[in-house]
DNA sequence: ACCTGAACACCGTTCAAGT
DNA sequence: ACCTGAACACCGTTCAAGT
């Protein structure tokens, strides 16, 4: 079996799990495969290229199940599994961002959101930026979850100590940003 | 005259409007300065003790003026004040965001953005939660307008007839965002 | 169709050596 | 005190050449 997209993906996940983002270069890639860097070339146009396919495999996880009736539960539910996949890989948060939403999963989700933000209230003016608030706000949560998460013992009593916060439980302090939006869109028209 | 910090900090912001963060290299820097890219690191410790001192600089016109006592007001020009300083420089954002706010002016801002944030009447356990949304809504905003603004005519109608957006006033968007901030802080305690 | 060697034009950083 | 030459260990990318 030879070197496929899908297998450039997949090597390229794991490394990001096991050595982080500075540490996906075309040649760690490379070799990793068993090949050398300027055959992936052959695979893929570039480097840019690569991160839009990480990006699209990123959110994949992320279904847009039309099930709950319930609006304020389904942003929730939705942005919640938004957290969840991008915390499943090391870096997604910078990865998502070094890549435009262009391809055909993200756009889909980007239509949902916004499907999502209309029925809640939102006028058609201002969902685009209710939308991009939302994305920035779940896309920065997550970069300093993660950020915290990989601290260690020592620095994470420095901080909280020089905080005063308890980040004890990450998903009330994540529910509690989405609720200040939600409330923020209905009472600003 | 030679070579002082001042010089380099002056030089690289000068390089940052010129030609991008992505252009900013210790290489293009020594060039501009006269010197040799070795040189550099006699007057600074390294490339990212560089990008915090650009953070700080770039950071120095916000003011913290106690003068209105209307907390609204005050939370409004001082994000304002932000934004500004923010599009002043080519960049900013990401220099900004590959610093850490540790710096004594930055360090300032934080304080005097959670006493607003207090008086606001968010509590101890939120303000924080409170003060990364805001800092990260700026952020992402700014990002957004400066990318706007560099994209040219055929792009930005692309993009108007895609979202079917006007943009034509960012000050209005932007406070759209602000007010949904503080609208959900209070809603949410 | 797929891979490689070798090169090109870059990075940040170090360090002995110069003045 | 300040600067440089030269090197080191990297990047992404291209392209003629191999199979």
């Amino acid at each position: 079996m030879g070197i496929s997209k899908e297998l450039i993906i997949q090597t390229s996940i794991a490394i990001l799990n096991k050595s982080g983002i500075e540490n996906l270069t075309m040649r760690t890639l490379a070799k990793e495969l068993d090949i050398k860097a300027a055959s992936l070339y052959w695979h893929i146009k570039n480097k840019q290229d690569l991160l839009d396919l990480l990006a699209e495999e990123i959110c994949a996880p992320i279904t847009m199940e039309n099930r709950l009736r319930d609006t304020e539960k389904a942003i929730f539910s939705f942005c919640q599994m938004y957290r969840e996949s991008l915390l499943k890989v090391r870096n997604a948060v910078q990865v998502l961002m070094e890549s435009a939403p262009n391809t055909p999963h993200r756009l889909e989700l980007i239509q949902h959101g916004l499907k999502l933000i209309r029925t809640w209230g939102v006028s058609d003016a201002n969902c685009y930026a209710a939308m991009n608030m939302i994305n920035n706000y779940v896309l920065a949560f997550v970069d300093d979850e993660a950020r915290f998460s990989r601290l260690g013992v020592e620095e994470l009593t420095t901080v909280v100590r020089h905080m005063g916060m308890e980040f004890s439980d990450f998903d009330k302090q994540f529910r509690y940003g989405i609720s200040v939006l939600l409330a923020g869109f209905c009472a600003v028209q």
